[in-house]
Order: C-alpha cells, then structure tokens, then sequence
DNA sequence: GCGGGGTGACCTGAA
DNA sequence: GTTCAGGTCACC
C-alpha cells in the first residue's frame, strides 16, 4: 500500500502536545470560579442568608442509606463558622500555587482575594418552588427506605468479617466518616442533595447554568448496592446505578486542609455553601414510560455537559466514570464525546508521587495524604458518635476534593504536573474508549482448538505417565520433582551443574531451563516441556479468552497505575501476554486432518477485525532494548562498574530515578555492606529508566493519535490495545492508507522527546502492519 | 543469543 | 470451601 499518497489528506498537528492545553484547561476553570460571571451570582447573596437563617429541613443521603437531617440548626454554629469564616487562609492561595505549577505565559493578570461579602453565593433552594422541594423531600424518603433495606443486608455482610488489624483499620476509616458527616451537619453547611429525575423545568435549567458556571465537580458512581467508588469494600460485581456529582460553586481557599486554622475537625474551613450535591440516575429500568424517557434525555443533558464543561470533573477511578457515561449514551453517542475530557484522578497522581503504592482505596488516600486531618477528627468533639455505620456521599466528596487539591500541590513540588497534564490524564478517557470497544474473537476456531489442545493434553499425560512408571500430578512441580530428581536422581546424572533453589531446598527447581538440560537424560522432561506448553496456550489463550468472552467478544480492563515503571497493565483477559509466536504441536492421534503431523497454533490468530475493518499495528521495534543501549554505551563506556557507582551516587543522592518525560521512581538508600541489595538495586534503577522511558512514548504516541483522530470528521479509527512497544488499532478498510500516515507521523514526531538529555540522535524506528487477524499481519510499506 | 525486571494468569498445596 | 503464597511462563 502507498501511504506517500495519503499524507495530503492529513491535516493534524500532531506535534503538538496535547496536554499543555488541559492543564490550561484546569487551570483556567479554577480561576473561573472567583472571576467568571460575577454579575450573575451577586443577587442571590441575600437570598442565602434568609435561607440560613431559617428553620430548614436538610436531608442527606449517606452510602448506607440513612437519613441525616437537621432541623432548626443552632445559631450557634452559624455564628461560629462566621468566625471561621474571618480568620481563614488566604484565599486562592491553593489556585495561585497550582498557577505557578504552570507556564510563566498562563499566569493570571491578578488574582482577586475572596471576602465573604465580595463573594456572591448561590442557593438553588430559594428559587426552586415549594412544590418541587416537597417532591423533592419526598422522593428522598421513599429513596431512602428503599436504600436502608439493601444497606442492612450490606452491614450484615460487613459484620461478619473477622478481627484482623486490616478490618479494623477499615472500621476506623468508616468511623472517621462519621465523625466527617457530623462535623459536617453541625458545622453550618449543608449541601443539597437531589435527584435531577425530580427537577421541574425551571429547576433542571438552573441546574444547567450552574453546571456551566461551576468552579470544579466532584464526581463518584453509586453501585446498585449503594456503595460508591469512594467506598473501599466496594462490591465488585455490583452493577452501576448512578452518578453523584458534588458542583462546586468556587473553588476552596487553602489547598490543604490540614493547615488551615479554620478547620476545626470538619470541612468548615472551605466555603461550601452553595455548593450542588446532584444523583443522576443511569440505571435501565424496564418499565419505559414517556417519563422515564424524559428523565433519561435530561441525564444524558447532565452528563453531557460534564463531559464538555469547562472546568475540571474530579474523580476517583476517573476512566470508570468515562466509561460508564459512553456506555449510558450507547449508541447515540459517539467515543468522540469523551476525547476532551479532563478528569482529575487523585489515585493516577497519588501513583506518580509512589508508583509503589498498588491501588490504594480513597480510604488509604485519605489517610495517607491527609493523615493529620483524620487525627484532628478524632479527636474532636465528635468522636463519640452512635452512629459509626454512616457515611455520607456528600461529604466524602468534599474530602475527595480536599485530596485532590493536595495532591496536585504535591505533584508540582515533585515536578510531576506536567507528566500529570500531558500524559496520564488525556489517558484516562483514551482507556476508558479501549474498554467500550470489543475484540471480535474467532469462537469456533476457538473451541475447535480448546478440543485438540484437550486431546494432545491426553495423550501426554500418558507418556509422562509411562515414561515415570507411575501416575502423577503433571502440573504439580512437588511431585515431579519427587519423579526427577528423588527417584530417577537425574540432576545427579546430569554433566551440567544443575542450580539449587534458593533457600537450600533438597531439590532443583523444575523450572524450564533445567527441564531443557535433562533432555538428554531422559525423555520425561521434555514431555513435560511439552505438556507445560500446549497447557499454557489452552488454559489462558484458548480457555481463558473464552471465560472473557461476552457475547462473542472480549474486552480488557486497562490499569494505568497498576506498575511502578509507568507502563500499563491490561487483565480480563491480559491481551499484552498472549503469545505472540505460534506453537507447533503434534497432532493428536485419531483426530479429524490426521494427514499432517504438526499442527500450528497462534492464539493472536484468534481475535479478528470486525466487518470492514483492518488491524494495524504500530510499534518502536524494541525501543526498551535501543533505550538500554543508550545508557550503557553512552553513560558508561569504558570502565563500566567505575562509572556505574559515579552515576549512582548522583543517582542516590536524588533518592529517585527518572524516565526521559519525567517520570520517577524513588529509591531506597543504599547499604554499601549489602552488595547483594545494592546490585538489585541499580538494576531497578537501569530498568525503571528503560522500561519507565518506553512507557512515556507509548503513552504519548497514543494521546496524540487518539487526540488527533477524535478531532478528524471523517477518521473512524479506533485503539484497541497497547502491548508495550506496540498499538493496535481497527481501522475501516477504506481509511487504512490516510490512518497509517498518521500514525507514522504522529509516532515519528516523539523523536525530540527521545532521549533529550542525552543529547542522542537515536532514531525511532517505527514498523506499521495489518491484516484482519492479529496473528497475521503483513508489514505496510 | 541471552539475561534481566515487572506485569498477569494459571496451577498446586498448605493454612 | 476459601484464601493465600509459591512456582512457572507468556509478554515487553
């Protein structure tokens, strides 16, 4: 195929990166929240003092599902968060420090301080109609008497869990949510919380408008077991209910909480009045009424506007929020939607400060990054409180928020925000598309194979069986090194020294390598060489892919912050270790074709193209390999363990390691008298620059490709799969040629990023090919 | 060509 | 019956 042709057709920058631009975006909305349309805010300031003032109902709806209401709040308290109110932090002080994380160029003209009375504040609860709040009211009860049904059966779960110190930090971590939601009543705010399906007119166009106007939102899905992704015990089967989203009027004064003298052991210290606690039900119901119909177009309104707003969508586990709203759109929305969208998730940032720390709950987070403020909670005045099962969505919002502004100020001060903006969160969406998208799988061919691999399975067990003189367990290596080693004693026959296992086991390992130098011995190793082989390709290429399978195709669930080198990893099935050479095996006797006595199997020939479309491959030709090269040619030429200690020492001395984009690793400090550990060591610390680096150019191949194709009118093509060096796309037939180009282009174009420290003038080599089965592809050009 | 680190999947076997 | 650790092997 002729790609010269093509290149006209393309018309994107794909130099550009994409991601100066969403930081921008972030930023400039945060701003938008003490700036922006000041004019239309100022008259409600009173309404909101009125409303304060007086004897209101307010209802919250907590994770478990009981009901927190207050009536007739104590003046007290109102004249104690006014206090809070005067002696607060200087405000913006959070926005003018991330501004600074930014280009010089960004910075904003002035950054106005926040006064009480200068701040216009918003309460929808004035001008929504009595009739609607009564609704309102109402649909909260009935809700929450449904919801204190499934929670009990939850708790009943929740108490059957026995007393390890792991539960009972759980247990604490709930019980510091408490004392949250109490601060959180009693502190004079409130929050409102409604359900957008009992909105009249006026009030969903209100909802609308704040939505455009909002300084940030904060969102989490509710599961149909009213957890939430906040909630660590999170069922992982439950299905999807809803979307809570907290719209934040203005952004909080005092990045971290935990110094602001104001929070005294609640959120009182940031203004939350004003602030929109919105549910927006996604869940299919069966009964399909002209009102439902209506509720649903308004949510899919709501979500939309999400997508596209202007300021930040904060959320933890951000793709799975992503992924549910393209799955709620269906067919009527295109992947197109989500490609702009900027999610701030806590968890990716905490993972770049310690890419060590694996997929920490919100709870971990909290208690990891805003460890002080959980103590002061303790021990404040409502510590003692009976109802320690509650948790409130709302509030563990607004802690959500509290994090995630203080994780970004730690991803600057670590120098990670713009690996942060350019890379990781374009990402999220990008993930959360490769996720809706299905693989189509060959099933017949499939279970064709599952059958024979079955059958030349048999048959080896047999031999093995005979060859041993008595029966065992072929995949227990227990008992086959009893066979080998303790019965045919064959690593004592052997003329190569066979290792011992670490640990001074009596036996050898039966790993591979030592398999493959018994062969000579005797036949059983390589029987069982055989065996391991022909079962691994049935049970996880052939078996496993169709355990994944859903109604005929498989799709992975990618995890970008699963690795401490920054690559992705990919499970359900993990389509980044399918093999990639064919297997010949032998076929089995009386099976159909016995006219061939080898038989071919290549389990990446299984997942196809759909109708229409191509794969095409991209990948750097083993750009790990060229990377490590580099170091070892360039940073240490002659004297290479000479040079080794100079580079760790300075490497030590940074406590980290860094990938070309940035990326780290901290490391641990070094015990000169533990060579051993000390080797290990630099050993991490040469793979995370090799592996950590590849990663970053993987990565930004894919937020620039997919960046420029979701802006393209015409291009169609879809990620399918990132293997490392290599991504997979479907792309329509037709469109194959201009795609190529642009792929191409788009992965040529890291070539500055490539190494700039080193000053190297390595090129990329990048190798294109398709063909309708992954497991076929002829090379392009 | 070989070895290394770091992923996930699968299996066994002990707790 | 369930859970967890160890062993092995696919990918890069």
């Amino acid at each position: 195929m002729k790609m010269e042709n093509s290149e006209a057709c393309v018309g994107f920058d794909l130099c550009e990166t994409p991601l100066s631009s969403v930081a921008q975006k972030i930023m400039s909305a945060m701003h938008s929240g003490d700036v922006v349309d000041f004019k239309n805010w100022g008259e409600s300031t009173k309404t909101v003092e009125m409303t304060t003032k007086s004897s209101v109902k307010y209802s919250v709806l907590l994770e478990d599902g009981k009901d927190q209401s207050l009536e007739g709040r104590n003046p007290k308290s109102l004249t104690s968060q006014a206090l809070k109110g005067s002696i607060r932090l200087p405000p913006w002080s959070s926005t003018a420090r991330l501004t600074e994380q930014l280009s010089a160029d960004q910075k904003q003209k002035s950054i106005s301080p926040r006064s009480s009375s200068l701040i216009p504040q918003y309460n929808q609860e004035a001008s929504i109609p009595q009739k609607t709040e009564n609704k309102r009211k109402h649909f909260l009860k009935e809700n929450i008497n449904k919801e204190n049904k499934e929670s009990m059966k939850h708790k009943r779960k929740h108490v059957t869990y026995g007393n390890s110190s792991e539960k009972i930090s759980k247990h604490m971590a709930l019980e510091e949510d408490t004392n949250e939601v109490e601060a959180y009543l009693t502190s004079g705010d409130s929050g409102h919380f409604c359900d957008i399906r009992y909105l009249d007119d006026l009030a969903k166009s209100q909802l609308t408008g704040v939505l455009k106007q909002a300084a940030a939102l904060v969102v989490t899905l509710m599961y149909k077991d009213g957890s939430t992704q906040l909630r660590a015990d999170q069922a992982l089967t439950s299905c999807v209910k809803g979307v809570v989203m907290l719209l934040k009027r203005h952004v909080e004064a005092g990045n971290s909480f935990l110094s602001d003298p104001a929070f005294g052991g609640g959120l009182a210290g940031g203004s939350k009045q004003g602030d929109w606690c919105i549910y927006i039900h996604t869940e299919h119901t069966c009964v399909w009424g002209r009102e439902q119909e209506a509720h649903r177009q308004f949510a899919r309104e709501v979500l939309f506007q999400t997508l596209k707003c202007k300021c930040p969508v904060i959320c933890f586990n951000a793709k799975d929020f992503v992924r549910t709203v393209l799955q709620f759109f269906g067919d009527d929305g295109s992947w197109k939607h989500v490609a702009d969208f900027v999610g701030l998730d806590p968890r990716i940032a905490a993972w770049l400060i310690d890419p060590s720390d694996a997929a920490p709950s919100f709870e971990d987070l909290v208690a990891k990054h805003l460890e002080k403020s959980i103590t002061v909670k303790a021990s404040s005045t409502f510590g003692n409180s009976s109802r320690n099962s509650n948790q409130n969505v709302c509030v563990n919002l607004s802690i959500l928020y509290r994090l995630t502004m203080d994780l970004c100020s730690k991803l600057k001060a670590n120098g990670l925000w713009q690996l942060f903006c350019t890379l990781e969160l374009p990402l999220i969406p990008i993930l959360a598309v490769m996720e809706n998208h299905k693989i189509q799988v060959n099933k017949e061919e499939m279970e064709r194979m599952s059958v024979l691999l079955g059958a030349r399975l048999k048959e080896l067990e047999q031999e093995a069986h005979f060859v041993a003189g008595e029966q065992f367990l072929i995949m227990s290596s227990n008992q086959l090194r009893e066979i080998l080693f303790g019965k045919l004693k064959l690593h004592l026959l052997s003329p190569r020294k066979i290792p011992p296992r670490p640990g001074a086991q009596r036996y050898p390992s039966t790993s591979e390598a030592v398999l493959k130098s018994l062969q000579d011995l005797h036949p059983l190793p390589k029987i069982i060489l055989e065996y391991r082989q022909v079962h691994k390709i049935k049970s996880t290429f052939v078996d496993g892919l169709l355990a994944c399978m859903k109604e005929g195709s498989i799709s992975s669930t990618w995890n970008q912050t699963g690795t401490v080198t920054g690559r992705l990893s990919a499970k359900n099935p993990n389509i980044q270790g399918i093999s990639k050479q064919p297997i010949q095996i032998t076929t089995p006797r009386n099976f159909k074709g016995k006219e061939d006595k080898t038989l071919t199997v290549s389990p990446r020939a299984l997942l196809v193209s759909s109708k229409g479309h191509t794969f095409l491959a991209a990948d750097f030709s083993q750009i790990e390999l060229h990377n490590k090269n580099i170091p070892v040619e360039h940073v240490m030429p002659a004297d290479r363990e000479q040079t080794k200690k100079v580079v760790y020492s300075v490497v030590y001395g940074a406590g980290y390691v860094a990938s070309v984009l940035g990326r780290r690793r901290p490391l641990p400090r070094i015990h000169a008298q533990d060579p051993q550990l000390r080797a290990q060591a630099e050993r991490q610390a040469v793979n995370f620059v090799v592996q950590g680096s590849a990663a970053d150019l993987c990565k930004m191949a894919m937020v620039r490709i997919f960046t420029a194709v979701a802006s393209s009118s015409t291009l169609t093509a879809r990620l399918v799969a990132q293997i490392h060096d290599e991504l997979l796309f479907e792309v329509e037939d037709s469109q194959v040629p201009e795609f190529a180009v642009l792929v191409r282009r788009a992965m040529e174009s890291l070539q500055h990023l490539w190494n700039p420290e080193l000053q190297l003038q390595v090129p990329l080599k990048v190798s294109l090919s398709a063909g309708r089965s992954w497991g076929c592809l002829a090379p392009l050009q």
